[in-house]
DNA sequence: GAATGAATTGGCCAGTCGGTCAATCGACTG
DNA sequence: CAGTCGATTGACCGACTGGCCAATTCATTC
C-alpha cells in the first residue's frame, strides 16, 4: 500500500501549507521524491524483483517521471544500490536493537530465535528482498560492516553465555548464530510452498506457531550443555571441548 | 560447459552415421535439439534468473534460432515451467535414492542430514535454481506430488525411529524433516556472503566442514530422546508427549 | 524584480525484448 | 521419384527497455 505516494501536488499543498507553516512551504520536495522513488522502488523490487521491475514501473507508481529517476539516482542499478543499501541498514539496525535489548538472562537464545522469528513474520518483504539480493544483487557488500558488528556482538554474548555454563562450550559461536538464524530465514523463504504442501485446513498462522515451539525445542536442546559433562552414554560424540578460540571470524 | 551442444551440422554426420549406422541417421534430431535449448536454458536461468535471461542468449548458447524455442516450446514461460520440472524432477529422485538406500539404522537422521549437506555442496546449481523458483517461478507446483511423497516417506521412517525411541517423541516429524532440510539449504544459500564475511584465509571447503560439524551436534542433539526420561531437571519443557498424531498434512 | 540553478517534464533515442510468419530444408513415406 | 510434414531459418513486428536531452517550472538569492 505504500506505493502511491504522490499527492504531493494536487491538494495535499493546502494541507502541507497548514501544517508546516511558511517555514518548509513544501513544493517542489527533491526529498520527498527520493523518498516516493525509494519507496516505490523498494515495493515492486521485492515483488517482482530488480530485472523484471522497469523504471518506467517505478515511476508510475511513484507518480513522477521516469527521468526523475535518473536526476535523482544515476541509473536503475544505483537505484536498486540505494534500495538495498536502505533496506539492510534498517533491517540491521532493529536485529541490533534486538540483541542490545536482550537481557542476559538464560534465556538469551530463545530470545533471540524467537524475536528473529517473528520478526521473519511480520516482515515477508525482508525475506524476499534478502533473497533477491543473494540471487541477483550486485556483490556490493554495503551493509557487510554491519553485519560483522552484528555477528561479532552475538559472538561475544554467546562466549559469555558459554563460560557461565548455559551453551555447550564445544560449539563454535559463529556457527550457532548461523543455525539460529537457518532455522526461521527458511521457515519464511519456503512458507508458501509448505503451505500447498499440507494443503490442510490448518491455518498458517497456526503452523507457523507449531514449526516454532519444535525448531525452539530441537534447536535449544541442541545447544543446552549436557545434563552431565561426563556422560560416558555416546562416546563418539564427545566432543572434548574443540579449541574454542578458532573462531572462523 | 554444456552449452554448446550444436556441432549437429558441420561433420558430426559422418560420426553419427559409423555410430548408428542407417537406423537412426541423426541429421535434424528434434530431441537433441530440444536437450540442447533445454541444457542451455537451464545454465543461464540458473545464473542470471528467468526475466534477465532473453530467448536470444538461450538461442545463441544453444546454437540454434530464437524461433526454434518456440516451436518446441511455446512460449519463455512454457520453457521455464520445463527447465523447472526436469531440474526438480531429478532433484526429488535424487533425494528419494537417498532416502531409500539409507539404511534404517539409527544414524537415520545423521546421515540424511549429512547425504543432503554434500548434495547441496556438489550442485550448487540446484540452490540457486530453487532460490529463482521460490522468488519468481510460477505457482506451477509441477513436482509437489513428489515432494509430498517424499515427504510422507520421511515421516513415516521418523515415525518408526520415534517409536523405536531414537528420535524424539514430542517432535512433529514434518517440522524434524524443515528443520533437517533447513539447516543445509541457508549455509548454501548465504555461502558467498558468509565466506566474504569471515575474510580469513581459512578455505570455503575447511569452512563447510566445520560448520557442518556443529549443525550436526546440534541437530542430533535437538532431535535426541532425553538420556533420562522422566528427568524433573527442567520442568517447564517436559513435553509430555505433544498428540503425534496431529500432522500437520 | 531579475537571475540563478536545481527540480521536473515530455519527447526522443538506439537497442532489445518476446513473438509471429512465410519460406526453406531435410528426412521419411508412398 | 514425387509428396508430405515436421524441423529450421531469417526477416520482421510492435512494444518496451534504460538512458539522454532540451525545455520548462519553480524556489531561492541578490
Amino acid at each position: 500500500m505504500p506505493i502511491l505516494i504522490g499527492e504531493t501536488q494536487p491538494d495535499v499543498q493546502d494541507l502541507d501549507m497548514l501544517e508546516t507553516d511558511e517555514e518548509t512551504p513544501r513544493r517542489r520536495d527533491p526529498e520527498a521524491t527520493r523518498q516516493a522513488i525509494l519507496e516505490a522502488a523498494e515495493e515492486l523490487f521485492v515483488c517482482h524483483g530488480p530485472s523484471a521491475t522497469s523504471l518506467s514501473q517505478i515511476a508510475r507508481a511513484a507518480n513522477i517521471t521516469k527521468s526523475l529517476i535518473h536526476h535523482h539516482f544515476g541509473s536503475k542499478e544505483e537505484l536498486f544500490a540505494e534500495v538495498q543499501q536502505r533496506h539492510f541498514q534498517e533491517y540491521f539496525e532493529a536485529q541490533k536493537e534486538m540483541l542490545e535489548s536482550s537481557d542476559s538472562t538464560s534465556s538469551l537464545l530463545e530470545d533471540s530465535l524467537i524475536t528473529y522469528f517473528r520478526f521473519l513474520q511480520s516482515h515477508p518483504e525482508s525475506v524476499r528482498f534478502m533473497m533477491w539480493s543473494t540471487v541477483e544483487g550486485g556483490d556490493d557488500g554495503c551493509p557487510k560492516k554491519a553485519e560483522k558488528g552484528l555477528f561479532e556482538l552475538g559472538i561475544q554474548k554467546i562466549r559469555e553465555a558459554q563460560e557461565r555454563g548455559e551453551i555447550r562450550a564445544d560449539l563454535e559461536p559463529f556457527f550457532i548464530i548461523k543455525t539460529l538464524l537457518a532455522l526461521p530465514m527458511a521457515w519464511f523463504q519456503s512458507r508458501a510452498e509448505t503451505l500447498q504442501l499440507v494443503d490442510s485446513e490448518i491455518e498458517p498462522e497456526a503452523l507457523d506457531e507449531l514449526y516454532l515451539r519444535d525448531m525452539i525445542a530441537i534447536f535449544l536442546e541442541g545447544v543446552r550443555p549436557r545434563p552431565t559433562d561426563a556422560d560416558p552414554q555416546s562416546p563418539d560424540r564427545q566432543s572434548p571441548d574443540r579449541q574454542t578460540s578458532s573462531s572462523p571470524d
